[in-house]
DNA sequence: AATGAATGAGACTTCATTCAT
DNA sequence: CATGAATGAAGTCTCATTCAT
């Protein structure tokens, strides 16, 4: 009542959103098994025992993150690249433009590399990860390579292969980033990075090779 | 014979290379973190002292691992693919061929992954990997791409991001498969890969597209 | 009443005396080194992990007992020496005695003992006794010694040695008891030691000396 | 046989000598808990194992150390003080130069330091010194100033309790320059301080006080 | 709802000591 | 005699988690 100083009287709901925001900060800086509760609590702005209010316990903060990470988004690129009106080449660039530009936020990037992280400690994770995100994208992705050859824009390639050369050289991209701090993962960079990334995959580094 | 149970036994060369196998097999299975050192010990087939006896702490482990990967074979790779007589096409080929079997066997793909993991937090291993390893073996593509293009083979794509597209790939079917459990890695299930990949790569996605 | 066991305790204000006061009691039993934390803690009456609540490490129990001991005391004692209206002689006996009453009770001798013993492998420790407690009393029991020269109390010995002559004997006399047992630390046994002390110190051995 | 180097032949007479210098230097300067086993041998030029052969554990070498101290020196000193023929006061004035002497020198000054550090830890080694030297000394001392009150040199002051006002402000100077670092304890130094000791011990700090 | 206080369980590391050569 | 190799037992310190206010 007489508190003296209620500020802006904490937004309660904000708070679990907080305390994940401050985990994946540090997950992703520190790994999960060296991150201290204590950190992500001073981070979050409450005590390490506030935290406890919200996840029981530190894995659940891991599996918080997880899921928080599954927006609607996923499910809209997936539906979208599914339902997508022009070519299959576009759809490839769309989406590839999309994930680009919200990768290079770090806040986005940090969950897939967390998981790529400790996915083998924590196997649910994994699949948690995998059942709702990777189970989605790369069959979408799929369907589109596949659609692409069924409308003879593409050549007859293995569909499920195919999505390593579509994902892969942009995950090299920003895991090389994060991990050796190599290439250039400015906006202007990615342009540049997706630019060479969509010529390559789309005619191949062979001169005068047409196809077959 | 009736050497029921020595106490000690003695075999100071082979400990080392035990020891760092030990230690490889628990950090790609646990994490570095979750990785007692005792564990590394009971798989070792030594006591815990004993590991201390050959490296002074848990972090030295990660460090020999790095270290012991670095074998005389990155760099005779790089010399060989940079005089490599034939074309860039198959220079690449031969390049990928020899990358896929090495790291097939989990032993060896497992430094690089250890690497990637725990890199942000121990930046001196990452550094160390980056040093040893990619800055040998990157310029080193790059420089076959270069002399594809210089021969008139390859178009002219900008070779520092095109080395994401022919490693990428790799990169992302050996994750997925080692934390996800997706993919086919057994010897034929890389060949297709391979296959695959190396179409694309060479020829691109577009049917008809001739280039540029 | 009914609270049959409390798991958690709450004291905070009470409780780094406590631990203090238990390391004094192992550290003068035992010695600083073959202490262990445990039995600190279990005398103490808390757990091992509560006593780094309260001091970060081993070493910083030492340094805690060194500067609760700097009490307001040692510096009110230099400064009452120092302005003792009464003869030098006097303000020594008088000095002499609140030591002594001090020193017999083995909580109190037991810093100064624990700083002999550690201070070698600890400079820091003794260092910091040394400028908080030595560096004031020995200055103030040499500037009393000086003041019976001039007042021609004393004859003209040297003050800086002579120091040695006044706490020297009372320091045998407190080490052997604790070290070897011998001697009487009753406050008979020290009143009878300090008499003869007194006198031995301000008449000399020599009979019919007078002086020079 | 065919050994290519070897050098003079170790005597294996002196190691044990050797052993127990290296064993006293690193207890003076770092304490006997404090001390590896390891650096011992190291300092000695053999390994640690080696140790073993001729002392049963690291206790053993603390108790050879005070033993090896009790040379026939003490015994002879102490027959020396009681059979001195000239006065009382000649008598302590030899005894304090010999014993000044003998501990300015590090080596020497050590076993009784290293005694009363440990003394309250390991009982068996206090109870060896004291019975070994003190119980020998002590006594000497007293005798020598009984003899001095008997022959009316000496005022009629307590024997024992004089012993501290005798060997009391030796103790002080030299653990002052050890522990403290202050305080001269070149020859020089302590030529000056043994005179002061004695104008003080013998003529008392009283001006004018004659006796009584 | 929030937190300061407390702790059990364990991790890494050290070291005196022993074995087998 | 000498020692390199090995280890059991321990000690310091950490941290996720819980309790009581």
């Amino acid at each position: 009542m007489t508190k003296s100083k209620p500020k802006f009287k904490r937004r309660a709901d904000a708070r679990p959103d907080e305390v994940l925001d401050a985990a994946l900060r540090l997950f992703m800086r520190t790994g999960f098994e060296a991150t201290r509760m204590e950190d992500i609590a001073k981070i979050a702005g409450i005590s390490k025992a506030t935290v406890y209010l919200y996840f029981p316990s530190k894995i659940a903060l891991l599996e918080g993150l997880v899921r928080r990470s599954i927006s609607p988004l996923v499910k809209s690129a997936e539906s979208a690249m599914a339902t997508f009106e022009g070519s299959a080449l576009n759809a490839l660039r769309l989406g590839l433009q999309i994930a680009c530009t919200n990768l290079a936020e770090p806040r986005v990037l940090a969950v897939p590399v967390i998981v790529l992280r400790e996915g083998n400690r924590f196997p649910e994770i994994a699949k948690l990860y995998f059942d709702e995100v990777l189970s989605h994208m790369l069959p979408a992705l799929m369907a589109v390579v596949r659609r692409g050859i069924e409308r003879g824009e593409f050549r007859a390639v293995d569909p499920e292969l195919t999505v390593r050369n579509i994902v892969g050289p942009l995950m090299f991209h920003l895991l090389a980033a994060t991990v050796f701090g190599i290439g250039d993962t400015s906006p202007e960079g990615l342009r540049r990075f997706l630019d060479n990334h969509l010529d390559v995959l789309m005619n191949g580094l062979q001169k005068g090779s047409g196809n077959e």
